[in-house]
DNA sequence: TCACACCATGAAGTTACTATAGGGTCAAGT
DNA sequence: ACTTGACCCTATAGTAACTTCATGGTGTGA
């Protein structure tokens, strides 16, 4: 199986594969007498779990870490059971974190309901007396 | 004022005053005998609107737009309104993202409540068996 | 005069890709 | 045989919004 072919099984671009070869999350497969990649069944089985895990939004190193436990099948699942854990928390914190964006930026909104001139448009006014707050840290890889 | 004062104000740091002259957000300001950065009240008011904006999660295009209407005082605010409803709609898309996220997650999480061995591992599992969709196109800046 | 906090520049690193440049391979059609 | 087009290869740079690092100058209190 060449590239393209994987790539679209998997549902993403070859570029997106070679990249992953790359960053080490995909071996690399063998070649073919025209330096072809050529991959068989574990490749696309592995590549499908890291479409998926980046579905939903884990991040490589997420990934990575759940592919080590996947590479020593004698262990046990606690830490996967814990990254999932972690990572729901993660979308948990970015959904409230938003959640509050949406309910500021609506009070901002309202500042303004006609089309004024700049100079009196109370969204600007609000922007710019808002009390500047610290830049907080990530809790989360989600944006 | 040095730009260490000005970026206690801001609540950001220096770097970040650095990286937004660079950007062209912030304008350049003149320079003492020593060539430090010199900083007014004009600038202090300026970064402040820049890291509130940034606060609300606005790119640098969106602060970029407003700053530009601040300029021309003459203009009317009906494209304020229309940034900041966008604006609104990307948050509202983003939760909705993450709110189906979560639901995947918890589904998958209850595949696993045990501390079992990886081979039967029901996160594992699913992460494994999912329908591999393709990668929907980004409708928001925010991650 | 020394230490130390503050300032300066420029380059590289971060994340997960995407895009571009410049080329090689292969099967089908003429 | 030749060409066309779809596919493959590598290497490099770009994206967003910074952060970190390397290296060195400036100002002040003890």
């Amino acid at each position: 199986m060449k590239i393209g072919e994987l790539a679209q099984v998997a549902q993403c671009t070859v570029e997106t594969v070679r990249y992953y070869e790359k960053e080490g999350l995909l071996p690399a497969p063998a070649r073919t007498a025209a330096n072809y990649r050529s991959y068989g069944r574990a490749h696309v089985d592995r590549l499908r779990f890291i479409r998926n895990c980046r579905a939903l939004d884990m991040t490589h190193a997420e990934i990575r870490a759940l592919l080590g436990l996947i590479d020593q099948p004698a262990g046990d699942c606690g830490a996967v059971n814990q990254l999932v854990d972690e990572h729901i928390a993660h979308v948990d914190v970015r959904i409230a974190e938003l959640s509050q964006l949406k309910q500021q930026l609506s009070e901002l909104r309202q500042r303004c309901q006609s089309e004024q001139a700049v100079d009196a448009c109370g969204i600007l006014q609000g922007l710019a007396s808002m009390e500047t707050e610290p830049r907080h840290e990530r809790h989360t890889h989600l944006g």
